[in-house]
DNA sequence: ATCTCCTATGGTATCGATTACATACTGCTA
DNA sequence: TAGCAGTATGTAATCGATACCATAGGAGAT
């Protein structure tokens, strides 16, 4: 591989020159400057980063710790930091952790052995005592989609909550009094405070669950069976704590021979993009997660900056998408 | 941050020393080492790996370029990709090019100023003339899902002509005489593949596509339009190149009054979750996308071991994943 | 003619880690 | 007791790039 000393032998002049012309530093003449663009055209030649960075440069890279980049909601999440990264002049590693304290450990040591600039930590389960090392070296940590217990400098986080409220509240507005929830992961945060507000709001109204179904893994099986078991209480709506429940409810009332929105109302959260693609398409909380992505990448920004007023940017709100899978009770 | 010299100090002994305890070579004494192992704890001491990588030592580190990870199929192929690549030692740079040559070439550079050990690039559609530094400079290539044309060491790319006649012959079977074609993108290498695959099978029945329209960008709204256009023909059946473009169909004729699938079949490609998500679930042809990832990664490791004979694992088969959009067509 | 300033270029210390080499002490054998 | 092997530790060169400092020629001012 190239190196600087290679250009400046083929150039026939020293490193410290080459260095000015890769720079724009110093002065060079116009003479000299060509020579050297003609080597470096001719090798290929690219400076290393390793040595800039040992040197004391910037390494302006940063690191994306996520569950898995395989769900949609992570991979849309995932590439909206990337871009917004890449155009404020970083390079991000993205992670995913597959839900192991252990990849997460050691991935943490990769940032700090890499040197990374920051991270944008979105979504970890495991125990935040992992980033206790980032912390203690001053990295600034983001945390998005689930806040980081004083570990990250910063929190970028919906407010599910509201969210939770806003899928009840729908419901209750349409009609409905009896109202079964299902969802996962329950050792989610986000989940559990879409679930306190989802009871809020029923309470608000005088209402319980008809029937409330919290499963260990967020897949479309579990989703599918903790429908059935919810629909065994006959209720007329069924909140589905994520998309992902929500389309799990939609198939378990289609094979229970329910017709929605019918004689069954289903409501969702996030937004992905199969929500818009099931038939009928799901009435669901549409959850900023591009824009959630960009807001984490500018505040990482900020803080590596060193910029201290930590100016909160406004999160967009959360706003009710209504497709087809929602209707008024049948009256009986 | 602290450095191998500020452990020497806290150990009150030599960088070598430390060095020695850090990669367990040469002699040191258990008392030496003991002090050595507190000083780095007590500090969260993590070595530099741009130090490591100048001084000579691998960098582990592999670039994987694709368009986007927001996309289910991308983002599974780089979820597969990275936690194999991250088994076997390697650390992945995921960067999304968003179909920009211009992103591509700044990736490229970046990889080659990073040092990677190798890349894989997965349906690059810009020009592969961005590739030819890496190949200069030795460093491996695979392809995933499309060829790179001379650039590529080699490419794990499944058999989309046979796919495209998979379709075309599942509903063949079926009775289906009257047969439409969609898809997107077009400039896109797999989809031209799959396409002559299905004209070939429909040519051995003595058949045509009742219509073919193909899309430039490929998402449901476009896919939707096509399949519009394409349910004019009045055909018995339809493929769609991708789910994303059977599903686009699929909503086309349930809004034309179309019931699926006594009036209209319909069969699409890749398996991507969605395609079980939909109501009625889509018959379509799996494509092994998490083996691919797999491969790619294992085929890259024993290029960038320097092992010659690229003896070609054995792609997994496509299979058809007979679900609820396809039936034969109504008796006339 | 001498001094100063601007331009142009090269030499070299430095960043953090590895490693070849040098040094030094211990214990054992001949 | 000289000598050698084995153990333990330190010194310094090296990787690639940057930046400070030194050198030196030429232009303009006094």
């Amino acid at each position: 591989m190239a190196s600087i000393k290679t250009i400046a032998k083929l150039a026939q002049t020293s490193v410290a020159s080459v260095s000015r012309v890769l720079n724009n530093s110093g002065y060079v003449s116009a003479d000299l400057r060509a020579k050297v663009q003609a080597a470096i055209a001719q090798t290929n030649y690219q400076p290393s980063s390793d040595a800039r960075v040992l040197r004391g440069g910037k390494s302006n890279l940063v690191g994306i710790l996520l569950p898995s980049i395989d769900v949609q909601f992570f991979g849309i999440l995932a590439h909206s930091m990337e871009q917004a990264l890449f155009d404020l002049g970083y390079q991000s590693f993205i992670c995913s952790t597959a839900e192991s304290a252990a990849h997460e450990a050691r991935y943490v040591a990769m940032f700090l052995s890499r040197r990374v600039g920051g991270v944008i930590a979105a979504s970890a389960e495991a125990g935040a005592a992992h980033f206790a090392p980032l912390r203690a070296h001053g990295i600034p940590i983001v945390a998005v989609d689930r806040d980081l217990h004083g570990y990250a400098s910063d929190a970028i986080v919906i407010d599910h909550d509201l969210g939770g409220r806003m899928m009840a509240q729908h419901l209750i507005d349409l009609g409905h009094r009896k109202i079964a929830v299902i969802g996962a992961p329950l050792h989610s945060q986000s989940i559990q405070r879409r679930l306190a507000g989802v009871r809020a709001a029923l309470a608000q109204s005088g209402l319980e669950p008809a029937s409330q179904q919290l499963g260990k893994t967020h897949d479309f099986a579990q989703s599918y069976d903790l429908s059935s078991r919810a629909l065994a209480s006959q209720p007329t709506a069924l909140i589905g704590l994520t998309d992902i429940a929500a389309i799990g409810a939609i198939h378990a009332a289609h094979d229970l021979g329910l017709r929605i929105p019918q004689d069954l109302s289903i409501i969702g959260f996030d937004d992905i993009p199969s929500a818009a693609f099931v038939l009928p398409r799901l009435t669901t909380i549409a959850q900023p997660i591009r824009h959630l992505g960009r807001c984490a990448a500018h505040r990482l920004h900020r803080l590596i900056a060193g910029d201290p007023q930590t100016l909160a940017e406004t999160l967009p709100a959360l706003t009710l998408i209504q497709r087809d899978t929602t209707a008024p009770p049948k009256p009986t």
